[in-house]
This record gives structure tokens, sequence and C-alpha cells, in this order.
DNA sequence: TTAATTTTGCAACATAGTTGCTTTTAGATA
DNA sequence: TATCTAAAAGCAACTATGTTGCAAAATTAA
């Protein structure tokens, strides 16, 4: 399989090397990751796999893929979440999001730039930082 | 008024400043956004203001405060929506919003760090900017 | 004070997400 | 390969959040 992504060479075994069964909506759904370029919604995927989902199902996938550190989610300003598949370093619990995220305005896709970090932020004093997300918006490279 | 705001003395008259007639709702859930030092959710205006108001009501006026420009909303990472109040350059139409928003883990308030400008972020070749929003989550001044 | 306009509250609806439970499927084992 | 067990999927019901249309009430203008 030719790959987006390096660290996942079969999604059978991608499955199995996080200790979870191998079934028919997992399979589906990592794949739609892989192949899609910008984030997803749970809609997306409710649509793009053909409604032959539980929506349930589609939650509880997402979910798991959360928490094995699979994808990671997007907040987005219009309130929806939207998943996007994680880089190599992130894993069970944590996971490790140095890069932003982008908005097109036009074509109204989310991408994650990995190859943007974050900025350093200094915070006024007596404020301890953990975590930092940043989301641009504007317009991506394919709709300028 | 003692307000923590200098640009709103007096909520009857800034709520005419905007043209919106003074009401009731539009009184209270303006004088809770200056009372609070954070950003305020549906549900807390709700219950804030003793439930005496519709959940229409607050949705619509939180409507059309963003739209003249009275508060903004803060996307979150748990994707609620939160509001909060604009400074005095934002206006009908245009949200001048060049600080970064940050969310105590410890007391799950978030607070505008007006101090703290957004931070210049060079994005990759072909994409335009057009906003920048970003979130920082940690310990805040008071929970520390 | 009255009339026109705006806003509120209510009911009904729409959408997103959750939970409990039963059926089905996947993986392990004989 | 058949059988058993554990995990996951599907279904129904429910909750939370947000929206829309309309009648009643309140605000503003005359």
């Amino acid at each position: 399989m030719a790959s987006r992504l390096s660290h996942i060479a079969k999604i059978s075994d991608f499955l199995r090397k996080h200790k979870l069964s191998v079934t028919e909506s997992r399979k589906q759904i990592l794949k739609l990751f892989i192949e899609q370029p910008g984030a997803l919604a749970h809609a997306d995927i409710e649509k793009k796999t053909g409604e032959r989902f539980d929506r349930v199902t589609i939650y509880r996938t997402l979910q798991t893929f959360l928490e094995k550190g699979i994808i990671h989610s997007i907040p987005t300003s219009d309130n929806s979440v939207l998943y996007a598949l994680c880089k190599e370093n992130c894993s069970e619990g944590r996971h490790v999001d140095h890069h932003i995220h982008f908005i097109c305005t036009i074509c109204q896709n989310t991408y994650c730039l990995d190859e943007t970090n974050t900025p350093d932020i200094k915070l006024p004093k007596g404020y301890r930082l953990n975590r930092l997300e940043v989301v641009a918006e504007g317009t991506c490279k394919n709709c300028i």
C-alpha cells in the first residue's frame, strides 16, 4: 500500500500493534484518515463510508483511536470537532502535538501543518503553560 | 458604576449606543460579562441569571452581542463555546482580536490575556493567513 | 397614551453525542 | 476447522445543545 504516512504500512498490522481487533469499521475509518489530506468530522466519516456503519460505532471508533494516540482532535471556531491522524511520536494517553492547524475558508478543509511548529508564547507573570493550540484561518495553497 | 472595563460606563447607554433596545435580559447578561473576570458559556449565563430568562432569549442575546461586536466567542478543546467581552476597538462585523485565550485546568476558567498578543506565524509557501486563534492551557495565577 | 416595532417566551424541531443492552464478529483454543 | 469467549457493532432510547416560527409582552417612537 502506498501510504501517505510512512509509519502506517499495513492497516491490519497497524491496528494489531495498538492491541485493537481488526474490524471492518476500524479498517475503513483508518483508511479514510490515511487517504484524506485534511481533517475529518464525524459527519464526513459517516458519508464517506457510505453510511454502512452506525453513528455510535463511528463515535466509539473515534474515541478508541483518540485514546490509542492514533488520531487527535482539533477544535474549530464554529465549534465542531475534527479529527486527524497523529504522527508516530504520539502514543496512548500522551499526544505530542507541536504543529498548528489551518482552516481554509474557501474549501473548508482543515490541515495539520506539520512543518509549522507552535510558537513560543510568553505568558503574564503567574501563569503556567501546559499545552498550546494554534488555529490559523485563511486560504490554502490549493485555493489561493 | 465602577466598571472593570473603562469603555462601558453605563449599561443602558452602552446598549443604546449600539442601537439595541434596553431590555432586562440584555442588561443582566451584559452586567454578568462586566463583573466576570473570565469567559462565560451559555449554561453559565443561564445559571448566573437564576434561570429567569428563556434559553432561546440567551442564545439570541449572545448572537446579537456577537454581531454588534460587544462580545467575541472562544473555541475550546472540549468543543464548547465561550463568550467574553470585546475591547473598544471591536465594532459591528469586525472583531479585532489580537490577544490569546488561556484555560486554567484547575479552576476551569477561561481568560482573555489582553497583555499577550498573538505571535507572528510563518506559514508554508502558498498559504495566506487571515485570522489566528491561540488557546493556551495550564494553571492560572490564582490556582498556581 | 397609543401605535408600531422589537424582543421575549413557548412549542416544536433538529443535530450531536451518550448509555444500556442484545446480537454479531473476531481472535484464541482445541 | 469447529467451538468458545471476549470484544465490538447495532439498535433504541435518552440527554444536551442549538434553531425556527409564532403569539404575547415589552420597548420605543409619535
